[in-house]
DNA sequence: ATGTCTACCACAGGTAGA
């Protein structure tokens, strides 16, 4: 079983590249993120008759998340973090599929900081780290994979020294992900390459894909149940590399 | 500090986020 997630930019804007990096990837289960679309502009036509069931959360001009099955419908576990109803950002979605219970989740970015929307995603990983405690301990595999927007490590960005005050990469936010990893995740792409340099994100601007000067941002973190049937992991760099694409590539794990 | 790209709303381009 494949799983993958996928920070799109945009889904009506990437919708072509969506559904080529859909048929030549052929992943069981997707995560989205960014759609950046309102509830009822989700192109859903196109997404099933590429043999996608989906649930979203839409949101109007930012944020957005989505899950995709290939050949069945997400059974809908959980819409948005418990903790904050004030929240109105539309970031968590969580779904049954297949037997795997999957959450899919776009994290708040947080610069500048400080300031009020780093507050806002120390606030969010607060909430975070209380749901995922709750669903460490299952029977069945859980994997929660999205736009984390952290680097765990030094190795996961192409120039540490210049991001240390950076929202993605400040001490606070790196110290909540170190947080989840003690509750007993396992970072799956870290895991089965613990000392490679793998990107997930290159900035559009200065040619940074080109440069490779990355950002290993987007993650799945599995529970050990799946951390068991945890055969593949890896980034569809290629989807990077064409036209009107994305920031981010696809990243995705394999389950036995 | 800069750079590039997106969507919204609405029909131009200003604005905000990443």
């Amino acid at each position: 079983m494949k799983i993958a997630t996928y920070n799109v930019n945009g889904i009506n804007g990437r919708l072509p590249v969506l559904l080529r990096w859909l048929d030549e990837a052929a992943p069981d289960i997707v995560c989205l993120q960014e759609l950046k679309a309102p509830q009822d502009r989700f192109p859903q036509a196109a997404i099933e008759a590429a043999g996608y069931g989906a649930i979203w959360h839409g949101q109007s001009r930012w944020n957005g998340v989505a899950i995709l099955a290939r050949g069945c419908d997400p059974l809908e576990t959980r819409r948005g973090l418990p903790g904050d109803p004030t929240d109105e950002q539309s970031r968590y979605l969580e779904a049954a599929v297949d037997g795997v219970l999957v959450g899919g989740l776009y994290l708040p970015n947080g610069n500048p900081r400080p300031g009020p929307r780093f507050d806002y995603k120390l606030r969010w990983f607060d909430r975070l780290e209380a749901r995922m405690a709750e669903l460490i301990g299952m029977d069945a595999p859980v994997v929660i994979a999205g736009d984390y927007n952290v680097m765990p490590n030094e190795l996961d960005v192409h120039k540490p020294e210049r991001w240390v005050d950076d929202a993605l990469f400040a001490p606070e936010v790196r110290a909540a992900y170190a947080r989840l990893l003690d509750q007993g995740w396992i970072d799956a792409l870290r895991t089965l390459h613990p000392d490679e340099r793998i990107y997930t994100f290159w900035h559009y601007f200065r040619g940074a894909f080109e440069r490779d000067a990355g950002l290993r941002i987007d993650h799945h973190l599995l529970n050990p149940v799946a951390a068991k049937r945890l055969a593949g992991a890896g980034v569809d760099r290629f989807a990077r590399a064409w036209e009107k694409t994305s920031d981010h590539a696809p990243v995705w794990i394999t389950l036995d």
